[in-house]
Order: structure tokens, then C-alpha cells, then sequence
DNA sequence: CGGTCCTCCCGAAACGTTTCGGAAAACATA
DNA sequence: TATGTTTTCCGAAACGTTTCGGGAGGACCG
């Protein structure tokens, strides 16, 4: 509760030197910013958000805007975003508001109206659409934002991503220098745009390594246990040409796919190799499988540091080549794949 | 970006009346009242957070402080807890902020300059300890808050809490009606409000029912499947005098219990009778348990509502009396009891 | 000694809103 | 005609901060 105000009548100096005082600005005497920031401190302050956000145009709080869906409760994935983000803002001194919307409620208006009430700084934007009217919009208006991934034919924003088309070639090309040819990629939604980059890669890898593109071998879907399941089973139930190797495009689906070959009476890697991605979700551990799964690696948990890391750099003005960072992965062999 | 000066300028009026139209005063024409709103919407204008805060003091924005700690992705009580409040909040046109302290920050500062800074309204605290020093220093601070729960002696403020008292009395007097003597409680984190008063309630229960209240038989902890599982076969390990029923503080301990006495070859309700309450936390169902459970119901997600409900309602400043609210549970008899 | 350059400080304006205290005009009342 | 009352409006102050433009005083230089 205490203000500028205070700390300069019990200083008996002017609002102006307390502030810059404080602020550490290059014309106050150092005596004096001592004096000043003992009695800050010993009078509790903190300068008052608002009143600085108006002034300043800063205030210090980003956002993050979520649809609400059924059973989010139970959507790990969401619930490391959001921890993970909040610490890190935390942890940097700023404010991290979850906006959550109504399940089918239109997610441009909601920003519209954040931004005219001006009271955050900036967004984190999740689980972009190939072309995501977010990213286009937030450009328009001005607003500082990061991305998680990438999206649009021009990439004039910050970001962070891993390398998602390599990664997938990596994982096919290793079936291809073992002997498969046809190899089914289990992906994701087909709206997301990191999803497209891994079919590109897939399909480099194919067509560097002599394997056949066919396209009932690509899937999409939800990355889930189910989705690894069923597509499992529908891969070797028609009349199509069945695949002897699967990438997955992450731990979750290549568990569903070794439910899916158990129950077909088929053994990995004798029968089907699998290779996946591994993002290193909780509770699901790539090296406990039996046999032990092949992945590329890249824990979704570094990407919060990053991420809060370019927005707050967005936000400071810093030049975009400092905020758009690419994170690493690690190929790791293990016992799922066997060679023709 | 437009703001109530671009509105008094476009329809030649002063700042004052803009403002006073859009606010709904009593002392502005009707006529102008509506070519003020239409402008406003024309131009899409939104009040701007930071000076409406400012002079007004209400920012809209209120907040929640957790702890952050190894596998909080994992807790689906927690994610339950902050997917419930935002969207709550958001539908109320508030804002909700998430700040994660990091893993053993002390609280109280945190608050303390949550609270210097200024822009929040007030507070949603959850699992209250038995004294907890967070609500005596927000009553002291002179902040709005709202407790999950309840604790200390002075119930002075607004809370939202189910009746664990005789919740505890319920369940635990089924068992003595049903001539169990010696019943075993599962009851969770000996630190937590509700614990002890559930204790309560279980003691009470005994006492009227004629059951033996052996100190052996009551148990504190994690209200996890692995506590669940551990208490259970440490209760039939010893030397000291067995239960014929328990008592689970949730579901997930139920669980626990069910496998524990699997594992000593114990069968439900044949050798001993298990009940408990039922959170209703997703995927868990107590009536898909074998014998399907019998529980005391109250579903958690039930309590967001009325949390931010009371909230709202203690920034508005309306009188204590509505802004304490218990939530009502339901007696659920099923398959896990048997009469001795 | 006059001029120039630091060092340290301050007043005032600005950000966008709400609200207090009038005040002009129109109208009713005595 | 004088006196209230109602309706509709406005200027100015206030919230707490940052920042612009300037200014007093001393040191230094020629």
C-alpha cells in the first residue's frame, strides 16, 4: 500500500528521484538510491501495476488462451503446458493468466477483447493449425506473441519447435536402412501443422530409401492409446499390402500399436518394428516397453523455458532472431526394430 | 485502442457522459445512451483494465497461488482444480492467474506482493491446513478471498466446504448399524482441515454406534492407490486386533484397498466391508468397482461454481452470510458392505 | 573571469478511467 | 415573479507511475 508518494515525503525528495531512484536510472546520486531502496524495502513497496502499465505500457502479465474441452482434466499434455508455463513466468517475475473458453466459443473475439482491455503484454500460443488466423491476427494488431511450433508460409514471429520434419525422416530412414519398404506412420490430427512437416519428412525418407508412399499407410488421428490400437488392427485386417514397420508420432499411440500386435498374434520386432517419437510425457516411459522402443527423443518439458524465454524477449523488443529457437532430439536405438 | 476520449470527441460530448453512458448512470438522456453504446461498438472500444483499476480499484483479475512440486502434471485434482476455476472466471468476464511458487517458496511473500503490486481482487486458496497462515494474513491484508474448505476457529470469511463432519459420520455409522465394531480410516494428510474434522466425525460415529475407536485403526496419508494398497496389508499384518470394515477418504484409496485385500486373499464384503467418499474424479468409478462401492457422493467439479460465485460475490462486497456455502452429498449403498 | 560541462535534482505532463461538485436549462410550484 | 426540482450535462481532480525538459550548483578549462 505504500506509493512513491510515501518514500519521498519521508525521504523529503521528489516523486521523480524516488522513481528513477529505483529504477536504477543514471542521474540520481548513488547515496541517495541507497537511502531510496532501504526505505522502499523497509516500507514494503511495490509499485503499483497498474498505474505503471499505463504509463509504461508494460504490466507485466502474458496470457494463454485455451478452448475447454470435455475431460480436459485428464489431458496430461495440457496440464504440463500450463505448469510448466506458469513457473517459468513466475519464476521471471511476471503474471501468467489462463483465459479458459467455453468449449465451441470463437477464440479471435476472446483475444480481441484481452487486447483492448490492454492488460497483457503478450501470448503464448499452443497447438497451431497449419494456417492458424491466430498468429495472423496477433501480427495485425501488434501484440507480442510466441508460438509452440510453427505455422504459415511466413515465419516472422517467435518461436519454438523442434525439428519435426527431420525428426520424422530420421525415424523412417532408419526402417529403410534396415530392409522395410512399407511403413505406416501413425500421425496426428491432420489440422496441426507440425503434423504436415512429418509427413514431409516421412515422405523424404521414403523416397530417399526406396520405400513405397502408399497412402492407406498414413494415418491420422489423436495421439492417444485408442488411436494406436484400433489403427493397429485396421493396418493388418483388409486386403491392402501390410506394413512391416510403424512409426508412431509418439509414446502413447506406439503403446496402443503393441496392444494392437499382441492381440493380432503378431511380435515386435520379429514380426512389425516400431519406432516412435518420444516426447517424454509422464507416466510413460519408452525404455519399460518390452521390447524396449526406439525413439527419437526431445522432452516436451524443455520447451517452456524457451518459450517463456522468446516471449519475454518479444516483449523487451529484442530482434527476432534471438526468439525463434529450434530444440534438439536424440536418437535413441533400442530393441524394437529388427532388419529384412 | 480507442479510448473514451476518441468516443467524446466523434459525438461531441465530454469524457464525463461517455463514460457515465457506458456505465449505465441514471443522469444521461436515453437517446444518448444509445448513440454512446453504438459508437462504443463501433469502434470497438474496451475500457482499459489498468486505468479503470486505478481509479476504481477493481481490476477484474483474481488469483490462485499453488505450490509447484515433481509430477504436478500428473495430479488430476489439480488440473481439475485450475480447468474449473479459469473457465468459471472467464465465463464471468474475470481473469484467472496462475502463479506456480517454486517448490518450497514460502507462501506469505508471495501473496504479500501479489497483493503490493495490486492487480488482483482477490484470492481462491485451496487445501487449507488445519490453522492456515494464508488466511489470517489475506483477513489482516484486508483482501478478498474465498477457502476450498475450511480452518481455524473463526469461520469469518467466505468459503465454499462440504460437510465432512458428517460425511465422515455417515459412512462410519453404516458400518456400526451393520454390527462392525472395529473399522479402520483411511483418512488423508493429517495437516489438511478436512482431515481432522472427518476424524471427528468417524469418532463420533464410533462412539454412538458402540465401536471401538483403536488408534492403530485410524491412518493418515497421501489419499493415493499406493497408500491405499500399503495401509491395507499393514492393517492385516500385525499383532494388533483386525478390522472387519474401512473407511477410504476417496476413491482412489478404495482402490487401493480393493487390491491390498485381493493380495491377502480377503474378499469384499465377505471378510471385510469397504466404503468411502467419492470425489468423483474422472476416470474412477466407484460403481464399476467389483463389488461396486458404497460411497458418500459429492463430485468435486461441483465446486467451482460456487467458489467463484462467493469470490464475486466478496469483491462486490456483499454480506458474509451468502458467501458461506456448504455442498450437499448423497448416501450411495451398493455392494461393499456386509452385515456381521 | 567567462564559459562549458557534469552531477543531481525537481515540476509538470501524461497514461485512461471514474467520480465529485457544480450548473445550465427546462419545468413545475407557490 | 420568485422559488424549488428534475434532467442532462460538464470541468476538474484523482488514482500512482514514468518521463520530458529544464535548472541550480559546482568543477574544470582556457
Amino acid at each position: 500500500m505504500a506509493t512513491l508518494k510515501d518514500i519521498a515525503r519521508a525521504l523529503d525528495l521528489s516523486i521523480t528521484q524516488v522513481s528513477r531512484a529505483l529504477n536504477d536510472h543514471s542521474d540520481v546520486n548513488e547515496a541517495t538510491r541507497l537511502r531510496v531502496k532501504a526505505t522502499a524495502r523497509a516500507m514494503n513497496y511495490h509499485p503499483n501495476a497498474s498505474a505503471r502499465k499505463l504509463v509504461s505500457g508494460r504490466s507485466g502479465m502474458v496470457g494463454l488462451v485455451v478452448p475447454n474441452y470435455r475431460n480436459i482434466g485428464q489431458d496430461r499434455i495440457f496440464m504440463e503446458v500450463v505448469a510448466g508455463l506458469s513457473t517459468q513466468f513466475s519464476g521471471r517475475g511476471m503474471q501468467f493468466v489462463l483465459h479458459m473458453m467455453a468449449e465451441h466459443e470463437p477464440a479471435l473475439p476472446v483475444y480481441q477483447k484481452l487486447i483492448g482491455t490492454a492488460m497483457l503484454d503478450g501470448f503464448v500460443l499452443i497447438d497451431p493449425m497449419e494456417h492458424d488466423p491466430r498468429i495472423d491476427f496477433l501480427r495485425k494488431a501488434g501484440v507480442s506473441f510466441v508460438v509452440h511450433g510453427r505455422s504459415g508460409k511466413t515465419i516472422d514471429y517467435p518461436y519454438f519447435d523442434i525439428a519435426n520434419e527431420q525428426l520424422a525422416y530420421d525415424l523412417t530412414a532408419h526402417l529403410t536402412q534396415r530392409g522395410h519398404r512399407r511403413i505406416a506412420f501413425l500421425n496426428g490430427r491432420a489440422d496441426r501443422s507440425y503434423v504436415t512437416v512429418r509427413e514431409q519428412g516421412y515422405i523424404r525418407a521414403l523416397r530417399d530409401g526406396g520405400g513405397e508412399a502408399l497412402p492407406h499407410l498414413h494415418l491420422n488421428g489423436e495421439m492417444d492409446e485408442a488411436h494406436g490400437l484400433t489403427d493397429t488392427i485396421r493396418l493388418f485386417s483388409g486386403e491392402a499390402p501390410r506394413p512391416t514397420a510403424i512409426v508412431c508420432g509418439n509414446v502413447r499411440l506406439a503403446r496402443g500399436v503393441y496392444q494392437g500386435l499382441e492381440a493380432l498374434g503378431l511380435s515386435v520386432p520379429g514380426d512389425v518394428s516400431v519406432v516412435a517419437h518420444d516426447d517424454e510425457l509422464p507416466a510413460l516411459r519408452a525404455s519399460a516397453f518390452f521390447p524396449s522402443l526406439t525413439v527419437t527423443k526431445s522432452p516436451l518439458r524443455d520447451s517452456w523455458e524457451p518459450l517463456a524465454d522468446c516471449l519475454a524477449g518479444a516483449i523487451e523488443g529484442k530482434p527476432l532472431g534471438t526468439l525463434q529457437r529450434l530444440g534438439s532430439y536424440n536418437f535413441i536405438e533400442r530393441n524394437s526394430v529388427a532388419r529384412l
